[in-house]
DNA sequence: AACGTACAATTTCCGGTTTTTTTGTCTCCT
DNA sequence: AGGAGACAAAAAAACCGGAAATTGTACGTT
């Protein structure tokens, strides 16, 4: 792994985040900087720079940081062989929700055990539930139904 | 297409649906039968069998009638050629949202223009802002950083 | 240059309440 | 059987005020 070492001033320029975001959410435990300096000063490493530019996207997408924050909790508890959600999975976003596409699997990133699945395509559906009702023996409804509408 | 005319028990029995429900969404829009006889009785056709049975499958998703009833709002508006999203698109449903795949693009049914993008994979943007910065030129920023921190 | 701290503005979340929507049940009518 | 209407229970949405989180800005330190 491409380990790099960036400060905070190139971090800022390549990742378009404020200096402020980055002091905070290391503060706060979001994306840490893999290494510091003896002094205490920030070394992103290259795949911090992803999971930064990650964190980035989501919130240009309106989810807001402790949404974020949610969604790596739930997915370091579904998903434990995952160290780095920001980095390792394949998220995508709507409005209010992260998706995770995990091999075949999509799920919600919040809740986690939400299924996905497609709903159109039907219409086989539709005929087997048909065909499992034998007491639907009936081929002319219509005409059963006239009948009694001249009752 | 093949039209059918089932009547409200059939329905019923096919779809799983309660009979207040069919007049009640009957009454408000949500699914109108296509045909009704003289005396006012529904008969649904089979598409209209197949929108029914999306609709339960949205709302046994936990997806509520208001949303579904947005979206189908949105997506006649957003998809002005398809008639009957219900029937024709491929939807997929995540706690809150629903996705519809049309073509190549996915986005959110209740907002449309939302686009849908994929987090993960940006190595090689990454890559490519790095490079972009040609005032990057250093090569050992750690060097410079602990010179610093001697002073 | 980079960190820490402090203060303020903004945004987001949370808990409770109220309003609207949806559904079940019952009754009467055709 | 199927529809219409009335009433009530349940579910969902809208609203709202206070709390918490996030970010900007400024100042001081190394």
């Amino acid at each position: 792994m491409k380990q790099g070492s960036f400060s905070r001033q190139q971090v800022t320029a390549i990742t378009g985040l404020t200096a402020r975001q980055l002091s905070y959410w290391r503060k706060t435990g979001l994306v840490v900087p893999q290494h510091c300096t003896e002094g205490g000063h920030a070394r992103y490493s290259f795949t911090d720079l992803i999971a930064l530019r990650a964190a980035k996207q989501l919130l240009d997408a309106n989810v807001s940081l402790q949404r974020i924050r949610r969604c790596l909790e739930s997915l370091t508890r579904f998903l434990p062989t995952v160290q780095q959600p920001l980095v390792e999975l394949s998220l995508v976003v709507t409005g209010d929700v992260v998706l995770v596409f995990h091999g075949e699997r999509a799920f919600d990133a919040l809740t986690g055990q939400q299924w996905v699945f497609p709903v159109a395509e039907l219409a086989k559906e539709v005929e087997q539930l048909q065909q499992e009702l034998p007491e639907q023996t009936e081929l002319f409804p219509v005409d059963a139904e006239q009948l009694e509408e001249y009752a």
